[in-house]
DNA sequence: AAACAGGCCTAAA
DNA sequence: TTTAGGCCTGTT
């Protein structure tokens, strides 16, 4: 991968897999969202930005510095996604999930932003899923002005943590609301200390995340895949259960996919939902 | 109209 | 250790 930038944008060009449209859409984000023009737009770390294909290159809005600080690691870049397909094309199956799931890669998302986006996701659809994150993001993050839209930033723990469940009946996200305060609340007092969590073992992830109420296995291993960075966090929902079931049976153990079997994850998961849609 | 949607919690065997 | 029912809300 090379980058130079030009005219307020970066070039990303010799890229291996990016896909944006499989990047963004491939449940592990809910804030990017497709423009008329093919781009995407999206608020993350803080900041907007938008990103676009040309060609074999990728451009997207900021600085250089802007993409050193933030944008280089958000999208995992210094990872190869055409060998990681290679190492997990060990059987019939997962050589066609990542044949059709190509381009994906997995995003190195703010901790908190994910915690809280996936308690959201229980038992909910992603429009709804993306209307609630939306609000949430209106009511209580901080205004951007960017590309001649409003957009507007996650709001950091500490900024909910003071509200109650009355503040966020506006989201409508019925019994999940307590469930967010409640992690607020865990982060703001530093009693759930993520960024401490990323740099110590996976079972203690699990362990101190599943201390809070509303967070069970699949939100914990969502929050850890996808924010603390440990792609052998392997989240089983009922679309992954149903591919289990039928690829693999009872004594599946995602072990067999190594410290990569969060990625196997989700192509496997990404397969399986495109079979599921009409 | 009833069932379902990217779970989790509690109670009960 | 596994299973059933309930839970807010919106959509089909």
């Amino acid at each position: 991968m090379q980058y130079s930038e030009r005219g307020g944008e970066v070039e990303l060009s010799d890229l291996d897999d990016f896909d944006l449209k499989k990047t963004f859409e491939c449940g592990q984000c809910f804030r990017w969202n497709e423009q008329d023009d093919g781009s995407y737009i999206g608020v993350a770390m803080g900041r907007a930005a938008r990103l676009r294909r040309e060609g074999d290159s990728i451009f997207i809005t900021g600085t250089a510095g802007e993409f050193e600080e933030v944008w280089y690691d958000y999208f995992d870049l210094s990872r190869n996604y055409a060998d990681i397909r290679g190492i997990l094309s060990t059987d019939n199956y997962m050589l066609r999930a990542t044949q059709f799931g190509a381009g994906i890669r997995i995003l190195n998302q703010d901790r908190w932003e994910t915690l809280c986006s996936f308690i959201i996701s229980q038992c909910n659809n992603i429009p709804r899923i993306k209307t609630i994150v939306e609000k949430l993001c209106a009511l209580f993050g901080e205004r951007i002005d960017f590309d001649g839209g409003t957009y507007y930033t996650f709001p950091p723990a500490e900024r909910l943590a003071s509200r109650s469940e009355a503040d966020l009946a506006p989201l409508r996200c019925g019994y999940r609301a307590p469930y967010i305060l409640d992690a607020a609340r865990a982060v703001a007092d530093g009693r759930l200390d993520m960024d401490a969590l990323a740099s110590g073992s996976y079972g203690d992830a699990m362990r101190s995340l599943k201390m809070l109420s509303g967070i069970g296995d699949k939100v914990a291993n969502c929050a850890i895949l996808f924010s603390l960075r440990m792609k052998d966090a392997f989240p089983v929902d009922v679309h992954m259960k149903r591919a289990i079931a039928e690829h693999y049976g009872k004594d599946f153990d995602p072990r067999i996919f190594g410290d990569l079997a969060g990625v196997a994850q989700q192509y496997m998961f990404y397969y399986q939902r495109s079979k599921n849609r009409p």
